[in-house]
DNA sequence: TCCTTGCATCGATAACTGTCGATGCAGTCG
DNA sequence: CGACTGCATCGACAGTTATCGATGCAAGGA
């Protein structure tokens, strides 16, 4: 578990520091941004990763998670690896459970981009 | 064109101040969001966004888009209007020519729920 | 008026995505 | 060991998406 290294790796400091305002994004990197993107463009993986990241101690199992749904438990399964995939978050098996946790740098990344210098 | 109002109305405040790192998201408001990240889930369409973003004078006509890409006319005038639709673009024609411009504030909402609080 | 240019729309198609039930597998407890 | 629980994986299917060429339409110039 916990697959990481699934996005290549990128200029740390031309994504995270340089909105796109300044300059146009280079085709790498609007690729990685693509797909993390892509993880996000799920009403039931935003809610998933809300519910993450705002339970106690920023980890929930996913017995915290399925049964606040409409959809299966493997539909849960399913969302949690898209998100694991994008990097967006690490899974850890604890005994019988498995803990999802977000990575906050993953958000950060995200986020740089859209934010418009003053 | 510059259709508005495609999305419903959100509250403003609720989307746009509290990082979901201290709730968990609502359903409405995670539809919402989702259907933005959607219209960033493709290369193309960040790459699209950059592009018009630096551009001088922050507009640029779509003959400034088209031909810096693989892809055919069509395909970039279907971004665009996935991107319009998704509110985070506006389009006006002036005359021949139809000049796309980002929506900050359509930028700074989907940033705000990544931020994680200090 | 007719032709050209810039952009949007249409219809078709291949690829991808979300969802499900069934199943498998790891860990725990009698 | 055997049964049970928590979670992941599989295979199938319906709905969506990205892309194209063809076409339409508006604005400008000859």
């Amino acid at each position: 578990m916990s697959k990481q290294a699934e996005l290549p790796l990128l200029d740390q400091t031309a994504v995270c520091c340089a909105p796109m305002v300044r300059e146009p994004l280079g085709e790498a990197d609007a690729a990685e941004l693509a797909r993390m993107f892509k993880a996000l463009s799920d009403p039931i993986r935003l809610r998933l990763l809300s519910l993450i990241a705002s339970h106690e101690g920023g980890e929930a199992c996913v017995c915290d998670l399925t049964g606040r749904f409409d959809v299966s438990q493997p539909t849960i399964s399913h969302h949690l690896k898209v998100l694991r995939d994008a990097g967006l978050v690490d899974s850890e098996r604890r005994g019988t459970w498995v803990y999802y946790r977000v990575r906050p740098a993953a958000l950060a990344r995200l986020a740089a981009p859209l934010l418009t210098p003053a």
